[in-house]
DNA sequence: CACTCCACTTGTATAATACAAGTATATACT
DNA sequence: AGTATATACTTGTATTATACAAGTGGAGTG
């Protein structure tokens, strides 16, 4: 990897955290802010199997975060907390009809958002850039 | 545009704004912070010629929060505020000596990060992800 | 010269987060 | 078996980045 290719990456990584924050935050898109979309993306992803500790790893928050956004979901009725049958600490997250409605529709409105931006992008492109950034986001997972 | 490439980049752009945020919120990398590498990266970059209007605007920040991170480098010695000869209400920010220090200290630190994150990757593959992240960041701007 | 507009600062509220303390269960060691 | 330690989770509190609102003083326009 070149140094050239490093200093673009490094400082336009800053600038996207930047802008997406700002196209995200204080902002809900839909009826999910990201925090929310996210989780109910992870909590579908990984269907009944996890608990706030699993997910709490995977996101790299602190477990309380993940607790309370949890508890705003279950709230809203978006998914519900099932004891664990084999550790009496422990809950399993489950999405419900409800959240799965949700999700998809905030799935879609986010395309909506983000189809626009690429708007004239080729398909090459985009077919790489999506591909990059999963390669990326994979490569962080790795690292601790 | 295919949709399978937009539904990929509309989610890795979701976990990559957690992760990223994860990497560099909370935590100053160097003395630096985000917001406050990015505002001193940005005064550097526009050296002397834009006030905390300006840069408010490049990062569709609220002006408020740019002066007050404008202030938080102003009392740490970093830049320099001097009245703009043009305009009696605004300033002109400057990066100072100090200033361009900490920026390339905390530049390199930010860059040997990414670098390590970056190993494994080809040449090819880390030059064409730098070009097309430049290209999002540049499509976000015309859209507002 | 009066009125509106704009750059900036400061006060206040909110939201996402971390850290710390507390509870209840699980696991390991003797 | 009993005790100590570790773990999953919740709740309390502090911090930080942000937005919005109000205020000040200079700019521009009729």
């Amino acid at each position: 990897m070149e140094k050239r290719s490093i200093e673009t990456i490094e400082l336009e990584m800053a600038v996207l955290v930047r802008r997406l924050t700002s196209l995200t935050t204080y902002k809900k898109i839909g009826n999910l802010d990201r925090a929310a979309y996210l989780l109910l993306h992870q909590i579908a992803f990984n269907n009944g199997t996890a608990g706030v500790k699993v997910i709490s790893d995977e996101f790299q928050l602190d477990i309380s975060t993940v607790s309370r956004q949890a508890a705003a979901l279950e709230n809203k009725g978006y998914i519900t907390r099932i004891p664990d049958p084999e550790d009496g600490r422990a809950y399993l997250l489950q999405i419900t009809e409800l959240g799965g409605e949700i999700l998809d529709e905030n799935r879609q409105v986010r395309q909506e958002i983000m189809g626009k931006l690429l708007m004239n992008w080729s398909d090459e492109e985009g077919d790489s850039f999506g591909e990059l950034l999963r390669k990326f986001n994979a490569t962080f997972l790795e690292e601790d």
